[in-house]
DNA sequence: TTTTATACTGTATAAATATATAGTATTTTT
DNA sequence: AAAAATACTATATATTTATACAGTATAAAA
């Protein structure tokens, strides 16, 4: 999905004010009194963007016809926390899920499947610590230099991965750590999946 | 509650199922159209009459200004995104409130009133970094050592806070900031929050 | 470098809309 | 039996509102 100006956000953000408010959306002309704006084209040209982007869709001559786009279900994803010592085996197997936790979908870049729980220090040096719950959306696609979740023959650990032919780097953010070299055709290693974003709570 | 005559229900049934399927209310005339009648006032008198009744509130002097009263608390917890530069004034006036995202109340210890974007890397030995969402806890009590969002004289700052007597220390998690110093004596400096989590999006 | 997107002010107007007023008729409440 | 509420048609109009057009200026992309 394309990003969003600081204008066009705080647009969407009034006209999601407003429905919340008044239970319907605004016109141009009250979203230019809210952000003060002088000229009722200063709304209506933010209104075609945020259109054009497919964040929300403009009912043609009518009045107050701004309704947002894929708006999601009340209750928003449930997303489960797992251990890091328990995402090797059945990863989404009911007896790993530490809890679930609700976030908005649209907070990280990509799905998030699942929450892994941070054991260790390792990363720390890039900002990731222990008890840190890191979002990773499942998949084996990735790109060198992403922060992998990957199963090894005999660990499953978070490292930044980097491939080149069948020679496999996962290397850690703490100088205190060794990279791991692992040559695919003496051992095997799998992508679970890539961290996109990071929740931690104090 | 004083029951609704069937024509009241009807209008009241085409007030539901225009919001859920365009996203906003309708019209005298789009209801008389949905319900067959001929004149605008058909519509009208029925709205007055579901006023009376205070099912639903009319908005005077403003286009599909209807709304249904007593409905459900809007979704789970939406919290406002405020960048630091804004922190300082009107913090969670609309103008300065970037996206709203959905958060679990339950996710930190603290409830959490708005998220912090991080400018700058002073925090970033102890894991914060630009861009970061900070969640803050509103609240002017802190304990030395916390993570606090403090507005002084001249600026906003996320800093840890230690205070002994009129003396205020500010400390930055980077050897290449220095700590700010502040008498209270001579310079004002308040207390808008404290950090009681984090998000980043990769 | 040119184009495109962003970010507005300012003015104007056709169309959409709320809303008042004047009726008629039936049903319900007092 | 009278008053009030219900349930409309019909017409009119002031206001709200969307929306087009003409500019200015800056930043980002091609």
């Amino acid at each position: 999905m394309k990003d969003l100006t600081a204008q066009q956000s705080k647009v969407l953000n009034c006209i999601e004010e407003s429905i919340n408010k008044t239970g319907f959306p605004p016109t141009r002309a009250e979203i230019c009194q809210k952000l003060g704006f002088k000229s009722p084209n200063a709304a209506e040209s933010h209104l075609r963007a945020l259109e054009k982007k497919d964040i929300i869709s403009i009912a043609g001559g009518s009045s107050r016809g701004i309704s947002i786009k894929n708006k999601k279900s009340s209750s928003g994803g449930s997303v489960p926390v797992i251990g890091l010592v328990a995402a090797g085996s059945a990863t989404l197997a009911s007896e790993n899920i530490e809890r679930e936790i609700n976030v908005d979908p649209s907070l990280f870049s990509k799905n998030v499947d699942y929450f892994l729980k941070v054991k260790g220090l390792s990363m720390i040096e890039d900002g990731i610590y222990e008890d840190d719950l890191v979002a990773i959306h499942k998949t084996t696609d990735f790109k060198n230099g992403d922060l992998a979740v990957v199963r090894t023959e005999d660990d499953v650990t978070l490292k930044y991965i980097f491939k080149e032919n069948h020679k496999l780097l996962l290397k850690p953010a703490n100088k205190d750590f060794d990279p791991i070299h692992i040559d695919l055709k003496n051992e095997s290693a799998e992508v679970e999946g890539i961290g996109v974003g990071l929740i931690r709570k104090n």
